[in-house]
DNA sequence: ACCTGAACACCGTTCAAGT
DNA sequence: ACCTGAACACCGTTCAAGT
């Protein structure tokens, strides 16, 4: 018996039962174990929780990701969005959890670099950074129930108003220091060719970048 | 006994024990009442925990408000704040609860009417309500304890960049409506003396547009 | 170290009466 | 209508052993 397997049985059953129904018990019924033996692999149920909310986030924020920094929070948000609503209840698991993981500090530190790289400072990008996991969160336990075509555009419109609120907090040299970055990233040789910042709403990932 | 006695007792026994050990028999046994008695006037414990959520938003969109909406909508989030900080686990209550209560509606509704006269159109204001509330929310929860001055930079910096990232999405012509709306609204007579929208905090909300 | 068995001190909820 | 008393079917957690 290992920790991981108890924490996908958590999973299993959070899916079958719901997060008020989750229970040590049924965790250890589930893997024909005796209760205590949970109770071995894992300290507790908060800390349970804690284990299966950190399990929910994995795979966030998985290397390929766009060099600019809207499209990389994008990403990253839109990712976080679909995992939480992979398993039943998932919002509400990452609300009542603890999360203090390797993929909770992962996600933060990717979000709160997408906000650094648009020029905030460390406390802004920390602040901003959690500011789209609430946001994401909020919205997915509000909905409640499978993911529709209306969820997707309430997402694209808060993660709209986070990046322009985002960009719009930076100051005026900061931003240009950040474009300029980008820029001597994306063709090291020509000097001053410089695009306007953030890459415009509709959609598209936009930033070829790794091509040609 | 009435429902609102209860409610009451409930939440100072929040106050006291906090959200994990909060019980229908610490309610009753705190009101010197049969644990019965509880269940007679609160359906069960999700209803109460509903109720008290509800409770916990009296006032937060109390009427002088201001008519600028970004410090309509930055006095609303601010004294939501407040309130989920008046109360041990105030913002796990808020989000353990469904509240459904006038109070609720009452402070979604003036936050998407802040939202609206921004210039969005109805969903988008509903969405931005929705998002000002998870913010608010998360951030205190992440926060843990007590108010400190840390605390307020981060609700400043948030509100700031909801606030921006609002501005950002209203197309201009609608920003270019609200703004005679409300250049309307302050002084009736003389006909356009336009002013930058918003009087806004220290740093303007930043919507170049409006100027000329 | 890892797991079993049994128990403790609670829960939320409900049923059957009382007045 | 409002409240009491008693019970049911669970919980999370822990203790004492086993191997």
């Amino acid at each position: 018996m290992t920790t991981d397997r108890i924490v996908a049985a958590a999973l299993d059953e959070l899916d079958d039962s719901g997060l008020d129904a989750l229970t040590m018990r049924r965790v250890a019924t589930r893997l024909g174990v005796q209760l205590n033996t949970v109770y071995w692999h894992a300290t507790g149920k908060p800390a349970l929780l804690d284990l299966m909310a950190d399990a929910l986030l994995t795979g966030c924020d998985r290397p390929p990701l766009p060099p600019a920094w809207p499209d990389r929070l994008r990403v990253i948000a839109t990712r976080l969005h679909d995992a939480l609503l992979s398993r039943r209840d998932g919002a509400r698991l990452l609300e009542v959890a603890h999360p203090d993981g390797p993929r909770w500090h992962s996600l933060i530190e990717s979000l709160a670099g997408a906000a650094t790289t648009a020029g905030l400072d460390r406390t802004g990008a920390a602040t901003a950074a959690r500011l789209v996991v609430h946001a994401v969160t909020g919205m997915v336990r509000d909905h409640g129930l499978g993911r529709t075509t209306v969820d997707d555009v309430r997402l694209t419109f808060a993660l709209d108003v986070l990046v322009d609120g985002i960009a719009a907090r930076v100051p005026a040299s900061a931003a240009q220091r950040a474009d300029d970055d980008l820029a001597r990233r994306l063709r090291p040789p020509p000097p001053a060719t410089r695009r306007p910042r953030g890459s415009g709403r509709p959609p598209p990932p936009a930033r070829p970048a790794t091509e040609d």
